[in-house]
DNA sequence: CAGGATCCGTCCCGATACTG
DNA sequence: CAGTATCGGGACGGATCCTG
């Protein structure tokens, strides 16, 4: 809780500070269900996904994937067929962010 | 983590889910800090904690607090003095969250 | 001292259409 | 099957100025 010195501004902080980092890795609409779905479910192709996540866009979805690919919460597993396939599976990381975030939930709940 | 049900819309959720929910009350870029300087210092005046948070405008100070204060996170006290006195410290709520979010510091110092 | 009002740029997100 | 490309609206955040 020491984070936040008088002579730095924030921005420094968004991009130091270990709990908002962790916190900018799931703010966004869809990045947490992405998670849970592919938690719940160990491994799932793209489509699958997509079918468990109503309402979202390949745009959203795709987007969302590399971004968590990126960011080492998520696996992608590339089969070189016709047609392609590709699964989706959480890394140690996300897994662990997961359970991290179940803390939240309790608090939640109370509120 | 049993949250999404394959016939339902995400929107249910984000305002339902109570991991979603407890999230959306610090995804805002000064929240967290806000709420930290008012933790770290038990009670602070508005311009008090405008001087710790390097960067920020009064539009996001008071708009921020004032919805910290409406989801019961921080305790707004007024004192009809001249010029008028305001003092903002958390409330069990909003202790309870630091607290919770420590959790997520320790993920975010591993990845 | 503790804000409110207004304007404005940016980025998130959705809709639609297309592809190796 | 698993995406990409493009366009557009709306919310979020910042800058500036004003006030009881």
């Amino acid at each position: 809780m020491d984070y936040l010195n008088p002579n730095v501004p924030l921005d420094y902080y968004h991009d130091n500070c270990p709990t908002l980092m962790a916190l900018k890795l799931v703010n966004q609409k869809w990045k947490l269900p992405i998670l849970w779905q592919i938690g719940l479910h160990q491994e799932l192709h793209y489509n699958q996904l997509k079918r468990q996540l109503i309402g979202i866009t390949n745009t959203m979805l795709a987007k969302s994937l590399r971004e968590l690919d990126g960011d080492g919460l998520v696996l992608r597993h590339q089969f070189d067929t016709t047609p392609p396939t590709v699964t989706y599976a959480l890394t140690d990381q996300g897994k662990q962010l997961l359970i991290t975030l179940e803390g939240l939930r309790e608090f939640g709940e109370i509120g």
